[in-house]
DNA sequence: CATGCTAATATGTATGCACATAACATCATT
DNA sequence: AATGATGTTATGTGCATACATATTAGCATG
């Protein structure tokens, strides 16, 4: 039998990937340590090293030192999320991108929410409601919560034209943050922005961003009812 | 100044995180090559490279050859998600897991089912409704087809003890899919099911997956009112 | 001026080697 | 038998080097 010869790592991932879906090794199976397969794909174990560790990364291979290389028993599917600014969501299936500032003032919040963003209790937050639309219908409301102590500038944007979402993501770094997603029944405020029934189910975005432990901004999106977030697996 | 040496690639890549963050290098911005960045801190260029290519794939950087590295104009935030087996999801949260078959049968599919997996029109597909319950309460509604011609052990499992959703993911093999997110307002038979007041808003998850461009499953899971899909940025 | 060839350049990747590190196995000691 | 020291092993990573490849700039040619 001659060797195939695996030359690069994309090719030696492929091969991998087939032997996984062939059940050729099966989920919970130690494969061959990286020496082994190096000298049987014809190639350096470094190369064979970088396509295991990015089926490692994809989750579907679980390593760990010493112990070996196994195939994973439950592959947790890992699905990424482009999260994108509104704009280009919209823009990029073709429609026309609106845009209406409903609301913006400065606010003691109640303290639900500076709970959640752990500011200070009498800390004032800049309060922004705006619409997003797409080919004039509305598409997105954005709830928005930003601490003045940590990004001072946005007290001198006016959000008229362009979306905090936007101007955040362009102005203020970040360090890290959270993303959660549910569905949430429209109340009948929430109805009459989204030009939508009472009651309907909307699909929402909650993001609460940080920089080096302090809190950027809070954020509420809401879906106009149909929307869908898609992803590949 | 002394050269400050980083001699790994994640403390190569931390310093290029800093320098973003701190706005050094600033969104658009064309950075070092890395030839020059490996002299800067003392490493081999193999070693900025991982580093680099790191923060590209989570959408910090964008790269192209000849062109250089820049820090990306708007960074788009890539979330994410671990969708785990559901029972999973719920003892990891220290609840206890239930499991309840409400049907299971075969069935010649309405159009648009066979028509999202792209089987066959008169093709019988195995319709399987389940419930998962965290401490006994309701949590989600599985509604699945199954593809009978590509995966024909499935007609022999009794889904009574175990879901769909475990036996799949641990028996059948599949190369790609989809998944979507939105949200649904209950029906009367739904809320029936979950328990809950008909006209709820409920997250639902679509995923539709194939293997080497046979379909092989098409499955709709509704989560009980509460619900929420988290993840760290 | 448009077009196409060519050279320069930055990233992409393969390789052999070395050493670091985690985790397990084994054996000695109490 | 429990505990701890020690060695072994597989993965993790760094480095120097070489070559591959995409993309751009510049030049030449029609």
């Amino acid at each position: 039998m001659t060797a195939p010869s695996f030359r690069n790592w994309q090719s030696v991932q492929d091969e991998v990937l087939r032997r996984i879906h062939a059940r050729e090794w099966k989920p919970g199976d130690l494969i061959p340590n990286e020496a082994d397969l190096a000298i049987e794909f014809g190639c350096a174990r470094t190369t064979v090293n970088r396509a295991l560790r990015s089926l490692a990364q994809n989750g579907l291979l679980d390593r760990k030192r010493r112990a070996g290389t196994r195939v994973a028993a439950q592959p947790v599917a890992k699905a990424t999320l482009d999260i994108a600014i509104i704009r280009n969501d919209i823009t990029d299936r073709g429609q026309k991108y609106g845009y209406q500032l409903l609301q913006s003032r400065t606010i003691v919040p109640p303290p639900a929410i500076s709970g959640a963003m752990k500011t200070g209790a009498g800390q004032p937050l800049l309060h922004v409601m705006a619409l997003h639309l797409a080919d004039d219908a509305p598409y997105a409301l954005e709830n928005r919560w930003i601490n003045t102590a940590v990004v001072p500038q946005a007290l001198d944007v006016k959000f008229d034209t362009s979306s905090p979402n936007e101007w955040l993501l362009q102005n203020v770094p970040y360090t890290n943050g959270e993303i959660a997603f549910s569905a949430k029944m429209a109340s009948r405020d929430e109805a009459d922005v989204l030009a939508c029934l009472s009651q309907s189910a909307l699909f929402k975005m909650d993001r609460l961003t940080w920089d080096n432990g302090q809190s950027v901004t809070k954020v509420q999106i809401l879906f106009a009812p149909g929307y869908q977030m898609r992803t590949e697996l």
